[in-house]
DNA sequence: ATAGATAAATCAATCGATTGATCTACGTGT
DNA sequence: ACACGTAGATCAATCGATTGATTTATCTAT
């Protein structure tokens, strides 16, 4: 029989589905490695929180690897390549592309926790780079970055990114890394600053800003450098609230302080 | 017996200094935890690696959290305030404050593996707090961050810093602290960038001029939504090359694409 | 429809390996 | 002779993984 009453109090029925045992198991183990990391979190206690039995974990992913790998490639149904394929349209202006990156970068952190969990996961790779990191960096890092390299190019008129494009790159797709990166830093800082999607957003629409400014600094930059000797240290130009353009004041700066 | 030709292979002399072999432990402690972390990184590695005994670690340094413990302290002798007065000058222009403040920042990437070592494990920490975390967050984090906050209020001439004043400074010490955190990763994507001293001195500099891209277009944005209707999205203004006043060109872009 | 058979799911118990920490004994320099 | 430092051996605890047995759901033959 088992009457359809049979206790849900404990976060698992009596005989659950099967698939939603491994889903519990699943879930559990993402919260947990993404708050401790793999090798502070014992199967046990992944069984425990996930209301199941130790056995499960071997019996639906092999070993604790395999969990591992399966939090990985299985809560996230891969939404990384949509972002190259967003800004990879040669006809958009930077400013539009900065801010479909930008928005589309930013845009998880507003999707409930699991989403921020898998973030967390992923940054724990980075770090602490296992055997899923290749993967990992190819799909979710180079890829994006050399899409964003390409729109760069593009808008800079460059047959070939040098080292400079790469620079800007980073630092662009960094402005939007860091929010992962120091979520907790930021929490700690200024409280306000993430907690809503809206928050999320107007940061999303700053980070759009700093990003057009570094490249039209850039861009500056390299027009500057092209006219004077090629041989100069890059000048100061600060885009100082004055109109009148900026005479490249020569600021007796020691660029190598402690040589 | 025991000539003194006893092999100084193996790199420790038959009957060493006692703080020798104390520093031995540490640095190799030192390497061991930034490379794999605390929890992967049993005891044995770390007397192995250091030509030591295990029980050596208990005799110098109590336990394994107190070796820990010891490779924040000890090899680095604290030269995180330093940042703050350097840029806590009042008189100093903006663009002036922002070098020294990168320049200083990004500087321990030239000075050797242990430098290096160190930063990595202070990122550990960030990722994955410990009991070191709260006086690692007050000292590096905190400190320079609110000095920054107050250079920029000085700079944008208000009187207590708002939410926008900390998004900037996060970003701008978000672009400098970049190069610790993403530094597997940018060897990786472009191996000539972080190779040697010179090309680290160049990146500072670019780092210089996006600091100050940023700061330009926070002023900017600032006096834009003080002179207009106070309840507008923030416009995207590109500081286009043309020197004439951009007009705030209202380009049709939906805020959120995605929603 | 009902009983029996097969597969799926769960459980408690336990294995070998490794961990951090400790103990005791030996060698060395003063 | 003495203290200091080192070495090997060993401790209890915990880890991941596996086992065999039990319970439940699904299918089949009559």
């Amino acid at each position: 029989m088992s009457a359809p009453t049979h206790q849900a109090l404990s976060a698992r029925a009596q005989r659950s589905d099967g698939a939603q045992a491994r889903a519990r198991i699943l879930y559990a183990a993402l919260a947990l490695f993404a708050a401790k990391g793999f090798a502070k979190t014992s199967t046990r206690q992944i069984a425990t929180a996930a209301g199941a039995n130790i056995a499960a974990i071997s019996y639906y992913f092999g070993d604790k690897a395999g969990l591992y790998a399966a939090t990985f490639t299985e809560p996230m149904g891969g939404n990384a390549g949509d972002l190259i394929t967003l800004i990879d349209v040669p006809g958009l202006p930077i400013e539009q592309t900065l801010r479909i990156f930008m928005t589309a970068y930013v845009e998880p952190l507003k999707h409930g926790e699991i989403v921020r969990q898998c973030m967390r996961l992923h940054l724990r790779e980075m770090i602490e780079p296992t055997t899923q990191w290749p993967t990992e960096f190819e799909r979710d890092i180079k890829g994006p970055h050399e899409a964003l390299v390409r729109a760069l190019c593009r808008h800079l008129k460059l047959r070939r990114p040098d080292d400079d494009v790469h620079r800007l790159a980073l630092a662009v797709s960094g402005l939007a890394m860091q929010l992962f990166v120091m979520q907790d830093v930021i929490d700690a800082l200024a409280p306000s600053l993430l907690d809503t999607p809206q928050h999320i957003d107007t940061w999303s629409g700053r980070l759009v800003i700093y990003a057009v400014a570094m490249v039209g600094a850039e861009t500056q930059r390299r027009t500057d450098t092209r006219r004077s000797e090629p041989l100069a240290p890059p000048p100061v130009h600060a885009p100082s609230r004055s109109r009148k353009r900026a005479p490249s004041k020569r600021i007796a700066l020691k660029s190598q302080p402690a040589r």
